[in-house]
DNA sequence: GATTGACTTAGACATTGTCCATTGTAGGAT
DNA sequence: ATCCTACAATGGACAATGTCTAAGTCAATC
């Protein structure tokens, strides 16, 4: 992810030290924050930073293909920057704690013709779903 | 799920006329509603039905197993009562629509020993995306 | 260093979900 | 059949998440 402001300045986006904090905030392996902590956390670097500006930001970076939007919970949108590497997510139903997991297979070959039923089917979502060590033993 | 007042009730389930409707509102195949989407339909038979009976009824649902949550879009939870067939998700990415889709193999079992981390994992919920025939052809 | 269109802001608003104090009632006991 | 009581329903306030808009600001270009 270190090269995304790059990657996002080749690609006309006007650099501003908003978007500039928000893409230092994703930056990382295993983070699945949601808009609202990722303003938390870009409010700490930049504390005018404004709410709307995080989520119109986060809304750009998933449009661009550079971060995931996953519904690993079943409250709020997470958001994933680990979008160049396929992999799905493993999380604790007691502490909500998130792994990210790499199953066998492509799981979009699992989906047969016969049940696609003529969609153009691009992307599979997969949330296993369990508890994790910590909440095992307490 | 035309029995599933008789098991609730033999699990010792008071039943009121507000349970049964929420009940048979989520009677049928392929039915995703939301909470308030349930709610809406339950007013039609029962116009002073509120919406916290409703979150609370789809709620127990769940909890007894007899209704499962999806989180197919990144908005509201949508209930499916086919709790007792394994099945997935197949959602268009333009209008919404849902089909329930049954993948090749066990998602559970795509799921190495060493991509668990210890966890216990007993659930997996698989959400293909893709666009519908009638969004591709307008 | 002026210009301009894209970006940011603050806050109102919308949607979805939860909580609680009060009122009602299903189902068993009499 | 009637009474009791624990469980359920109500309505409305509140919380959490997400969207929109009008006005001000600024990055990049010239």
């Amino acid at each position: 992810m270190s090269d995304l402001l790059e990657r996002l300045r080749g690609r006309g986006w006007r650099m501003t030290a908003q978007r500039r904090v928000v893409a230092e905030v994703l930056d990382g392996e295993h983070v699945h924050l949601t808009a609202d902590e990722v303003h938390a956390r870009a409010v700490e670097r930049l504390p005018e930073i404004s709410r709307a500006t995080v989520y119109n930001t986060l809304g750009e970076l998933v449009s661009l293909g550079e971060v995931l939007e996953v519904a690993t919970d079943h409250r709020a949108k997470r958001y994933d920057p680990n979008a160049h590497r396929p992999h799905q997510h493993l999380v604790c139903a007691h502490c909500g704690a998130i792994r990210d997991v790499h199953p066998n297979g492509n799981p979009l070959s699992d989906l047969p013709d016969s049940e696609r039923f003529g969609f153009t089917v691009s992307d599979v979502e997969v949330t296993y779903r369990g508890i994790c060590p910590n909440c095992a033993s307490a």
